[in-house]
DNA sequence: CTAACTGTACTAGAACAGTTAATACAGTTT
DNA sequence: AAACTGTATTAACTGTTCTAGTACAGTTAG
């Protein structure tokens, strides 16, 4: 469900974060759905049940999940974070488009990249 | 030159192999320009010359640049340099308009995002 | 030649972030 | 009642970042 890379530099608990958030904004995480619970995928993973913790805490903060003590944790359908998240990325692209460009990579070759995406759809 | 980000989670030095790499992948800093020395880049930012040392060798290892003890660190034209971040980005990019695609993000919308880049150059 | 510059190297320490660990409490489910 | 849930707290360990101080060798300008 999830994976982990020791070697990324990035902390576990994004990682996480990245890893749930993709699923929820991807739909394989529908709104309503429960999540493993703090204890059971720590396990899954062998880490400590506080990184996730963590990791939950600020996806409820970002609004892509929400928490019940004694239920569980559960996706939401959160257009609000979409939103954000929505912007942060075209900001990055907007960067990497620019560099990209400064680096000689041609609009065609851009295009390309955006049409073969357009196709895993 | 180069501003830092006290708030930005990313170390100093990072910050300045990003801001260094950015001026020499525009042609802002043209092939063979001598870079500041570590010591006065390191009092014109206020920070300990060590922590431009080790953005000095990073981008050295990258291949952005080149140093010469007793003369000084030079700009260095290096197309496997350019080849290697051109890659990264590209995967870079990739996955986020896979992502912006799955936020609702339009086709058209992507497009004019290129577009407005395409107007800077 | 000498003084002031250059990159480089090394050690030490402070500060911080990330992670683990061990408990504990209260609400929910079975 | 037992086993689950989220949540909270405290302590300790680890690695990274950054600062500080010092040193050495090559280069350049006076």
């Amino acid at each position: 469900m999830i994976s982990l890379n020791y070697r990324d530099s990035r902390p576990i608990y994004e990682q996480i974060k990245d890893g749930l958030r993709k699923l929820i904004v991807t739909g394989a995480m529908p709104p309503g759905e429960k999540l493993p619970s703090v204890r059971a995928l720590a396990m899954q993973l062998s880490i400590n049940p506080n990184t996730i913790q963590r990791a939950y805490n600020e996806l409820e903060s970002d609004g892509y999940i929400y928490s019940v003590p004694g239920k569980g944790s559960f996706a939401s359908g959160n257009l609000d974070a979409d939103a954000a998240r929505k912007k942060e990325l075209l900001g990055q692209v907007r960067e990497m488009i620019a560099e990209l460009r400064y680096l000689g990579v041609s609009r065609q070759e851009l295009l390309a990249l955006m049409e073969e995406e357009e196709e895993r759809l």
